[in-house]
DNA sequence: CATAAACCTTCCAGCCACTGGAATGTCAAG
DNA sequence: CTTGACATTCCAGTGGCTGGAAGGTTTATG
């Protein structure tokens, strides 16, 4: 064959799979620890080994974790792929819940950051009092019992 | 005098407390525990027991935590307060830190949210694919390696 | 008087996703 | 031979609670 390619297959340490994915070794431990990633080969002197395939699960995961799916969203995913189930219908499941949560998260931080503003204009020129009476922190107490708390 | 008033000193037990705040008896305790509030009066059956101004100094806490300050902060607000200073300068600084912090994650939040949908909406049609490389369990690699990580 | 219910107490453990640090082992270069 | 850069395990801490066990107290009811 013109095309074939010559592949050596090389395992690597725990550093390396960090370097290659920007996951701390640290981490990379933690996702063993909990089952994310299955336990690793072990070198002579009891390393860590991984090959390119692990480090591909690795970028999976630390894409999906960059879409603020939760390691445990992430490891129902790869245990249906890893029982030979695709997962992408509960994937655009997941998609959409997260959209609808991100969403309602931008929601509730745009009341808190008009809160906040409305906080710091009021504030502003206000004297300082020990008692909290005639200051912003009395402000805070005014703004909260506006929202009905 | 012809305004006055007849108040009645009452303590009240920690459940009360927590009716009249809306803060969980269990978080009531883990802020003693943690020094937020002082230790707190007890009956002599060992119950704890409040006055208006605990239940005063509750809400200030509520409202701030509402506000998305740290119990840290709102620690050393109220630390500030029990040593007689005025700590408005410094809420004031506080808020406006706080205020930088919540249009920081409204983007980061907007950023995720435009990657979602574009990730359903591409998602959208595609095959199941078990192993990963024609799904949107791809274009979850794909939409992250377009960011650059 | 017994019992149930609705309170309260302390203490320990768990959540999430790591992260820090101690104490130790391994390996290559100078 | 030592230094430095790797690796290992294990324990503990982060924040802000929350759940639950195992028990004590008080009040109402049969």
């Amino acid at each position: 064959m013109l095309n074939s390619k010559i592949e050596v297959y090389v395992m690597f340490q725990i550093g390396e799979l960090s370097d290659q994915t920007g996951v701390p070794a640290k981490t990379i431990r933690y996702y063993e620890d909990i089952g994310l990633l299955s336990p690793a080969k072990r070198d002579d002197n009891r390393y860590r080994l991984y090959d390119q395939k692990d480090a591909e699960r690795l970028r999976f995961i630390k894409s999906a974790r960059a879409l603020n799916f939760s390691l445990q969203e992430i490891a129902q995913i790869l245990a249906a792929r890893d029982r030979h189930e695709p997962p992408c219908g509960h994937v655009m499941d997941l998609i959409q819940s997260h959209i609808d949560e991100v969403e309602r998260r931008i929601q509730e931080l745009e009341t808190l950051r008009s809160e906040l503003t409305n906080l710091y204009e009021a504030g502003q020129g206000l004297p300082e009092d020990v008692h909290m009476r005639s200051c912003v922190c009395h402000l805070i107490r005014i703004s909260d019992s506006k929202r009905g708390n």
